[in-house]
DNA sequence: CTGAAAGCGCTTACAG
DNA sequence: CTGAAAGCGCTTACAG
């Protein structure tokens, strides 16, 4: 299959190829005649211009990266299908780059993907977003970067949020509408920011109801389900036993489920636990579990107009580019009145 | 940061560029010292090859696609992964396409990606490797792939499976063992190569050991968590009731376990279930559902070993390019004595 | 074992 | 509004 260049489709519409990059490109300067016939003969010809020529020639390489912690959670798949769809819309191809920090040598991995593949941009996920080497070396290459749920707005870059503070703020006033006094925290690993902005939340919330926090209460879990399991049989050994459990994400929530089970501790009759994130197993746990919808898929969209905008590759402190999108409380089972 | 090319780190190594490029290919036929020297300033200049400008002048591109129905599903992040740290090895980088068959002209989106990103291969995950437009459509455009879990080894690509008809003979007999002579099955949607395939072996065990499979307790779901619940009604309705329920995937299986804790039916002391593939969420239910794992990173992992190797792109009707990888009876809390 | 020349398919910068 | 020339950074095909 011969493959079809830009000298074919020139030929044929008796222009040159400059024209005809002009035509596919969008630019002006180009009779409306000439660029229908343009149009028309690349229809015919089912022309593709050849990314890697484009790429060549120009500065840009239509490549955005996605760098990510652990690309096998659920998380980074919403993320990932939210960056890949905008990708698409704007006629962009996405590259999933996993930064394993464990690893000795991982910078060299991320430069030569950076070097090597010229990325026009890259998304970075929490919790490597807030890893100030990493943005370093994005620096240092030249790359624009958006980040997503930093634990500070950027000065020179774009990011894209959601108010973890008042969505953990919300599900502790919805815990105490419902009567609950003995509100447990699970926290998450100090290594994602965004737990301690949950935290803030829990803590502002109960101190506007004039309630003190339990700091016996207050447990740090790891964001993975064992830790929920552990941290659950704690809590429910407390002398003074919580009537509802906050975890700070929806893995530790239902590890504490679990371990309610186990010591048959009805959920939510005698304890209610909701968690934050909205994960699949949360929606197929019995009772179903209470939690807050993150916009992931549509923070990761965010991320890809923003680095595709012209505007952001010229000035990337303009403040317009640091975005807060919105959350849902998403009411289940799991909690219910004190 | 000027960007390092081919001359510079010729002209620091006193050599042309093209026995820079022998040496970064690992070509023969440069001589030891001269090699040393070229890596040493490799090294030094800290260069890179331009991914794009390599694959301009060679027809090769160092881009794998992996081609997928749902790549928000946690098989997808599996297989993803799994794909993506066996390119890192091999040097290449993975684009991820996503095949929505919903959406009217599909079929130009695969077509535009296979045109300008000259994928030197791709991967097709199931259901859409057993698409014949799709295959076709490669096969026009020149671009080798590999399957992953088709219906049947195609003649002319490579292949990975895992053995779906003999796990499920063995979560049969595992069942059998226990004592359970009423096992209700829930298939897998039609579109779905893999769930006849796990139907038969079913069947088989049953038959082997000399029993009658129940039509009745037969039903079709769609891999969803929705059905499982629906399903799970239906067969707990039947006047002879199940003492064991085998689902098609966990996802199934979970619904049905939800929907026994809700009528108060006790699992695994009054009721059995199973599922297959391992989900995440299938470790976050309680009890922890029986299952078996599918070996997905790997197979994903192979089809890139696959298509790198310069012998399949010679002759991809090869048989050796067709793999059979093992799979895990995962033993749980969810199955117990009849 | 090594290199000079040509070319991959586009775009940039410059003319007209 | 349109095009001829040069070049992006490599590799291929050919010499020697």
């Amino acid at each position: 299959m011969k493959t079809v260049t830009i000298k074919d489709v020139a030929a044929r519409a008796g222009v040159s190829p400059k024209t005809v990059s002009r035509v596919i490109n969008g630019e002006d300067h180009v009779r409306p005649e000439i660029r229908e016939t343009v149009q028309r003969v690349v229809a015919e010809l089912n022309y593709r211009p050849n990314a890697f020529a484009r790429s060549l020639s120009s500065s840009r390489s239509y490549l955005l990266g996605l760098f990510i912690d652990d690309p096998v959670s659920g998380y980074a798949a919403e993320v990932q299908h939210g960056a890949l769809l905008q990708c698409r819309e704007r006629s962009y191809h996405l590259v999933v780059e996993p930064v394993d920090r464990q690893r000795a040598g991982w910078q060299d991995h991320v430069r030569a993907s950076l070097s090597g593949l010229r990325l026009d941009g890259a998304i970075l996920a929490p919790p490597i977003c807030d890893d100030a080497e990493l943005l370093g070396i994005f620096a240092d290459a030249g790359v624009p970067y958006v980040l997503i749920g930093p634990s500070y707005p950027p000065r020179d870059s774009g990011a894209v949020w959601m108010d973890d503070r008042a969505a953990a703020g919300e599900m502790t006033e919805y815990l105490l509408s419902l009567g609950h006094r003995r509100i447990a925290f699970i926290q998450g690993p100090e290594s994602h920011s965004a737990s301690a902005r949950r935290e803030e939340g829990y803590r502002a919330a109960m101190k506007a109801a004039g309630l003190a926090v339990n700091e016996d209460a207050m447990l740090r879990g790891d964001f993975s389900f064992r830790s929920g399991l552990e941290l659950g049989e704690l809590l429910l050994d407390l002398p003074e036993t919580p009537t509802a459990i906050f975890a700070c994400n929806d893995d530790m929530a239902l590890g504490a489920l679990i371990t309610a089970m186990k010591r048959g501790v009805a959920v939510p009759d005698a304890l209610s636990i909701c968690g934050f994130d909205d994960v699949a197993s949360s929606r197929a746990a019995w009772p179903q579990i209470t939690t807050i919808r993150q916009p992931n898929a549509e923070m990761a969209a965010a991320a890809v107009d923003i680095l595709v905008d012209p505007a952001f590759r010229k000035d990337c402190a303009d403040p317009a580019f640091r975005l807060m999108l919105a959350h849902a409380m998403i009411l289940r089972g799991s909690t219910g009145p004190a």
